[in-house]
Formats: C-alpha cells, structure tokens, sequence
DNA sequence: CCCTTGGTTCGATAACTGTCTATGTTGACG
DNA sequence: CGTCAACATAGACAGTTATCGAACCAAGGG
C-alpha cells in the first residue's frame, strides 16, 4: 500500500547472477555511496542524534556548501536519504528501508 | 600476519561519521560495485559454483568481451576480486575478506 | 520593509568513466 | 613453427560527474 519501490528488489549477492534490471537498482544505491563526500555525509546523517542532522550539523566535509548541497541531493535521488524543511533549517534523515535492503544484500551464503 | 589491508576498515555506517580516510577506503567498494555491468559479472563469480568462474562462463553481459575485461580489471583494483590463470583461461573468484568487511559496513544499529 | 542566515539552483569547466575497435599476449594443439 | 582461442591492453571518443562562484529563494528578526 505504500510505495512500489518498498520491494526487496534483490537477492543476496551471491545467491546468484543478477539479472540486467537488478543490477541496474542496485547499482544505483552503490553509486550514491560511492564518492567519499557522499559516504561522509550519509554516515554523519546515520549516526546523527535522533536519526537525524541539519545540513547545518554535517557540512564540514571539506567541499564548499553547494557541493555539499549536490550531493545531498545525489542522495536523495539515490533514496538513501530524505529531507524536510523546518523552519530555517532542513533536516535529513535515513530512509529507513535502505539498509534493510543493504543488509539483505549482503547476507553472507552458506558459511561453509 | 597476512597483508596489512585485512584490517577492518571502517565501522558500521550509522555508528559514527566516518573520517576522510575511511570515506575514501570505503567508497571504493561502493564505487565498484555501483556499475550494471560490474554488479553482474560481481555476482555471477559470487553465485558461480566452485566459488569461481572463468570469464567465459560469465562473459553475456552485452557489452563487448574488452568492456568486460575492463571492468573485471576495477573490480580487482578495489580489492573485490582475484584472477588467476589456468592454461587457457582465467578464473576469477571473490576476495574472502570482501563479503565479511561489506557486512560489517551494513550492520544495522540497536533496531530500537 | 530590508537585512541576515541557511540552503538550493544555475552555468561553466576540468576530470573521470564506459564503451568501442584494433592490436597484443599467452597458451594449447597440430 | 603456425594457427587458433581466450583475455588483456592501447587509443579514441562521447557522456557523465564533481567542483566552484554567482545568483536565487525562504524564513526570521530589526
């Protein structure tokens, strides 16, 4: 009932050779976490108190505030993460499903 | 006593922002996993039986046979999979380590 | 109102990347 | 040797991307 993109999407990694279209999903979430800025903000988002940061609280990753402000977007057009104004701010947050479906992802096989 | 990249790298995303060091260790595996082309041939190796396969077996990815040699090479540039040749042909098989370390990574928090 | 502060969008540019064709290289087999 | 099959490397090219400065939009105070 929620949106369509709340499926699994896919298999274990090693469960067997994905088909173009899975790859296709799933490569995009690896691509967002791809670049080292994006991988910084997304962790300081994650590990942020209450799940959640004001660009305010993470944009010292060292690139300039609309380089920032990109990759947040990267981001979000990845559904890794989601935004929502309030007041003067804009907080971040996780996008919960998304490391669910990592985790599954890479659920190890068989350990033998 | 093995090579000094068997370390664990990095922490569970959510429990910490990650350094630049560990955002840029980190984002290569992401980065190489986050193509199509390479998730395919990634997890054809992965769910390969024996734990390996040739680059015969895993070739029908529809891009041209130096394109997939291309991409086999990233992939084990970051460290993600190792060759080794046999007569004719070249056997790839997933670093051991690999699997263990993206688990790690994806490791949800305390689910409350 | 105007100004300040927090963020986004725009436009430009340099660097990187995925793809191809063409050419090498390596090993097996007559 | 010569040839063939399996892969790799080299070089070229188009498309994408990360980055910046400048301009823009939104919300609160004076």
């Amino acid at each position: 009932m929620r949106e369509p993109d709340a499926e699994p999407c896919c298999p274990p990694l090693t469960e067997r050779p994905f088909t173009a279209e899975e790859a296709e999903r799933s490569a995009r979430m690896f691509k967002a976490l791809g670049d080292p800025v994006r991988l910084r903000l997304f962790t300081a988002v994650a590990s942020h108190e209450g799940g959640e940061a004001c660009v305010c609280d993470i944009s010292d990753v060292g690139v300039s505030q609309p380089t920032v402000s990109h990759h947040l977007k990267k981001l979000r057009e990845a559904g890794l993460l989601t935004s929502e104004r309030r007041g003067t701010w804009v907080f971040y947050r996780v996008e919960p499903s998304v490391l669910a479906a990592m985790g599954r992802l890479l659920r190890a096989p068989a350990p033998a």
